[in-house]
DNA sequence: AGACTTTAACGAACGGCATTCGTTTTACTA
DNA sequence: TAGTAAAACGAATGCCGTTCGTTAAAGTCT
């Protein structure tokens, strides 16, 4: 009844069990995730210190079941190949994301995909001195279209419109995960078609302008 | 000791009580919210129930705190006007924008002003079939911005880093405030400029190509 | 003006939940 | 083999959101 031979809990199944009740009903206790594991509640602080390092597991287990980016190419499919899988790794835990989102902690596996996306953007032609801005730009393009997937339909509803164009707009669109992946793509194509310029610009000049 | 003469509660001052402990702590309590107003947990479900609906009447509140946005001028000029409002709103509250992410609820005010957005776009030109697909992307980079200011700069501490390139980009750029507004108005630039470009070219063949 | 209804406060109580602590048994290690 | 660390348990704590019945004053209708 202690310390069993094979041990019941681990940081990952402790964030497995989390997230698989995340992804079922967008919220999880602890209680509920040591009666997934048939454990109970106080065994998990053996392995994590609270709730919010069990959101960080979760964090870091998104991101390691995500296959790694092909980075051959031109810098541009670089960055969109980074972005598409910083954005899938969102995008197959919709419900996670507002957790995700209350506290900003620096994940290492987070950290590391700034890199790539730094060296991305300085062999683009991207200065120093702009770069982190590039990067807080695509970053949160990627955070806010991963909300935008966890939001509903609801918020969508074309009797909430009051002009006929919006209720035009909405009834045109799709619903659901097939109109977020559609703005998604569409918002990376004018990202990046803008930022091709940009570092077409800082290349020639060497002094920024708009 | 009930019913007093003039009214201690309302839905305005419980809402501004609960924003100015969430400026001040990143967080509130009913039992917080009550003591501020010298009043029991329990009375302020004669005006609001529940937590959630606190949440949804500060959404509200800093959007009423916003002056409006001026719509005159290019359609350009008017979408960068409307989006800057939208963005201010959040931006003077930075810790209360994880909570309104957590339920992403339709408040009026948020619907009226992608009422707002549909109609400058379509003005420009964009399609109906697309326009909340625009709408979208904006929203999507918007929230992402604002949650990028409740972001603390530790998430930027160079020696998380491991390249080179990325380390001399943090150093490189600001802190806190600063940083932030920067890359939002880098990022706003980026997605306008193609926008334009989309925008004429649908006007031009009517057929959408990137 | 008087009767009735509604409003807005209170206080007590409940249930859930994250977290802490001491205990126990087993595994590891010197 | 003795001692330490690890990993489970169970009990207990305290906070917090929420509900409900009560009370008294405000508003309303005849």
């Amino acid at each position: 009844m202690a310390r069993p031979v094979t041990p019941k809990l681990s940081v990952d199944k402790i964030a497995a069990a989390a997230l698989a009740l995340v992804d079922a009903k967008g919220e999880f206790t602890l209680g509920e995730v040591a009666a997934a594991l048939s454990v109970r509640p106080s065994s998990i602080y053996n392995h994590l210190s609270g709730k919010t390092e069990i959101i960080e597991a979760m964090r870091a287990l998104i991101f390691r079941e995500e296959p790694p980016a092909d980075l051959t190419g031109t810098w541009a499919e670089a960055l969109r190949a980074l972005l598409l899988r910083y954005r899938d790794a969102f995008a197959r835990h919709p419900r996670l994301i507002p957790m995700l989102t209350a506290h900003t902690v620096s994940s290492p596996d987070v950290v590391h995909m700034y890199d790539d996306i730094a060296t991305v953007l300085h062999s683009a032609g991207i200065p120093a001195a702009r770069l982190l801005d590039v990067i807080t730009v695509l970053d949160s393009f990627v955070i806010g279209s991963a909300l935008d997937i966890a939001a509903p339909d609801q918020v969508w509803d074309p009797a909430q419109a009051r002009t006929p164009v919006l209720v035009a707009a909405i009834e045109a669109a799709g619903h659901g995960r097939e109109r977020a992946d559609r703005a998604f793509e569409l918002g990376l194509g004018l990202i990046l078609g803008s930022l091709a310029a940009f570092a077409a610009d800082q290349g020639r000049g060497d002094q920024g302008r708009g």
